[in-house]
DNA sequence: TCAAAAGTGTTAGATTTACACCCATGA
DNA sequence: TCATGGGTGTAAATCTAACACTTTTGA
């Protein structure tokens, strides 16, 4: 129990960048920071690493403390950990991103924890490092999008086309050819045309599909949006 | 100086995964583990973060004491945090890889710190975590070496393209058309045709090659392996 | 009847892959 | 003289990107 005790021991916490999409727009969802130093200063939602909780643990917990969701889609960004990245004592912070369907994080939430939703584009200045958080986080999911499936994790079970094409628009921050998109999706067999027709967006209404993790995960991981 | 003290403080490592390349092979450099727990263990080189440094100065400060070269190639991988990871104590680490140029990390070098390069495809079972910390280094690298040169800190400032191809091959694991592969680094105009000839491979003797790192930089990166 | 979103194919251009032979030299 | 690694081009296949009109229906 004495191995390393020549060496320095620190805090460790867990910030977590939780991206929501709703109404075209990819947002996350921040806070007014609760605690001294910084306290009232726009931020990402955080919490130390317990003793007995490994790092994915204590953002699960963070996670859940905040939205009563366990077992979210969540991934590392990454350490940060410069000396004075934060202005009361050396803290090193472990991000992480999650994915949540914001029909699921109600306002009534919101209110709880003093959380707001904001556009992707319009993040203010956040406490400590908390933007170089952010882009890197936008960064490695710009990345991943590509390649997995992450966006059902953002959306209803039941979605449009449109719907799936605003998504990727939002996370890539570009504009996306409808013809060629659809022609994509045709291609990957884990997304699956059901005969539902959702009718709050258009008129004619259009098809609601959804995502079969069966058949996704029978196949061989090679799509390419 | 008192804010988050009701918190539990950890220790913090950083481990190091020091790619190398020789003879057409993908190296890394490890040990035999010098500490209790865990000693005569084949290891990562690591170290603890020390309170007036940050993550990143702790492995430059790690590489450093192990190379006696400032300033290497260096990129974080990712932390790594189970409770159980370290079988002494709790201890959170933070894995770097770097990228040096085999010839730069002499015999000598290797003695002292009881250090051996051994063949990418050959690493043994590894203390503790640092078999996954390796994976999750060469994915990356993978992704990375497509799209940024990273190549050039493992080889010598001057080389044949059939060393740079072997490089490539090492890295991705995986054989490349040689004609495809000069045709690519031809529109590559950061890298520079010298008319120095190598003759040490081969009895024709074969350009060598150098980066030109002042074309990279005034370049847009748009270059793709 | 018309505004608004859904849905649908084709073609040109760019990129990627596969592939085989001659060259120069030292042993 | 021959074994060894160095060096070179073309054609087919695949992938990507650009592009415009018809359908349905509620207001």
């Amino acid at each position: 129990m004495t191995y390393y005790k020549e060496h320095n021991k620190v805090w460790v916490s867990v910030d977590v960048i939780i991206f929501g999409f709703e109404q075209a727009k990819l947002k996350i969802l921040i806070g007014r920071r609760q605690m001294d130093p910084g306290r009232g200063q726009w931020s990402l939602y955080g919490g130390f690493v317990g003793a007995e909780e490994s790092i994915d643990d204590a953002a699960l917990r963070t996670l859940y403390s905040l939205t009563g969701i366990k077992n979210l889609y969540m991934r590392q960004v990454g350490a940060f950990g410069n000396v004075d990245r934060d202005p009361g004592e050396r803290v090193i912070s472990i991000a992480y991103y999650a994915l949540i369907n914001v029909k699921d994080y109600d306002e009534q939430l919101c209110r709880e924890h003093e959380l707001e939703w904001v556009d992707f584009d319009k993040i203010p200045a956040l406490y400590s490092d908390h933007n170089k958080m952010v882009s890197q986080a936008i960064r490695i999911m710009r990345e991943k999008i590509k390649t997995e499936p992450i966006s059902f994790q953002l959306l209803p079970p039941l979605f449009t086309l449109t719907q799936l094409q605003r998504l990727y628009e939002a996370v890539l921050g570009a504009e996306v050819d409808k013809r060629n998109f659809r022609k994509r999706v045709k291609d990957m067999d884990f997304i699956e045309k059901t005969n539902l027709i959702d009718k709050t967006g258009s008129k004619r209404g259009a098809y609601l599909y959804r995502f079969n993790k069966k058949v996704y995960n029978d196949e061989e991981r090679n799509f390419k949006l």
